[in-house]
DNA sequence: ATTGAAATTGAGAATCAATCTCATCAATAA
DNA sequence: TTATTGATGAGATTGATTCTCAATTTCAAT
């Protein structure tokens, strides 16, 4: 079993809970992604190359994932919560294209330092953030 | 008339839109607020005080006062969209404290100018961000 | 191998914010 | 007046997410 695998399954045994073959299931399909996803994405993917699983079962499975940090919500749009695998991703941020949907991440030491003294500032204990910028990519600007 | 309200009153004139009874309710609640509201506390804070008026109608005067710089899309938490004034406010970025809803503001310019600095760097042309930190307050890190 | 408590699952129902439908109403122009 | 266009209310609808509950599975202790 991999470094992954173990973190999750240590995970929900120290909670009591179970590591089912559905879990599994769902596991290796988040493994198998790159870049952002959403609940019925992750779902379809399932469907399609594993067989049947109770979309319930994804929507369940997805905060323990969260908690253990193989996922992270990323972004919220298109009236959707949208993910991303975080186990061996760095933090980052992320500019939205209004025009192709086009996501393109980034990470600013400073801002996040910054970030972090506003936080003491205000006596602030940060648990996590989410800065999103919105506006046109390179491409969509010359329409 | 005030100002805002010619603000207003213009935007939807000049859209082939009419400045009709309700939308002038809906005008003068969001401008009795102060502080963040969701769309269900704007139309549960007109029924009690100005009588009946349809949810469909606080709906879909929002974006109007959006698209007028009236009002802001703020952050999205507990499930719904949050808004806030914006005439007359300056923009600003949020802390949200997960033990009690308290919602701090904040503004840092040197955060602001790196971000178009990123901008820049990926020749994306930004028409806004949100910022939100979230963690617990002062008061319910005690806990 | 059997048992039983506790967790999990699937399927669909329920929820909830947000949007849409449509018949009716209001304002304006011809 | 009549036609046109936009606006409204009430309720239906959508779509994502969560919940319900009976049936199943896991696993530790017999
Ligand atoms: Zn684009
Ligand atoms: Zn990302
Ligand atoms: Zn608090
Ligand atoms: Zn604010």
């Amino acid at each position: 079993m991999e470094k992954e695998e173990l973190v999750f399954k240590n995970y929900l045994v120290s909670h009591g809970l179970k590591y089912t073959p559905e879990r599994k299931i769902v596991f290796d399909a988040i493994i198998s992604f790159s870049g952002h996803f959403d609940a019925d994405t992750l779902y379809e993917s399932i469907r399609r190359n594993k067989g049947k699983l109770s979309r319930a079962t994804v929507y369940r499975a997805l905060p323990h994932f969260i908690a253990t940090g193989i996922v992270k919500e990323s972004l919220r749009f298109e009236g959707r919560t949208h993910y991303e695998k975080s186990l061996g991703t760095e933090h980052h941020d992320h500019l939205v294209c209004l025009g192709c949907g086009k996501i393109i991440e980034f990470k600013d030491e400073k801002i996040e330092e910054l970030q972090n003294k506003v936080c003491k500032k205000y006596s602030f204990k940060a648990l996590d953030h989410k800065l999103g910028i919105r506006g046109y990519c390179k491409t969509c600007q010359k329409k």
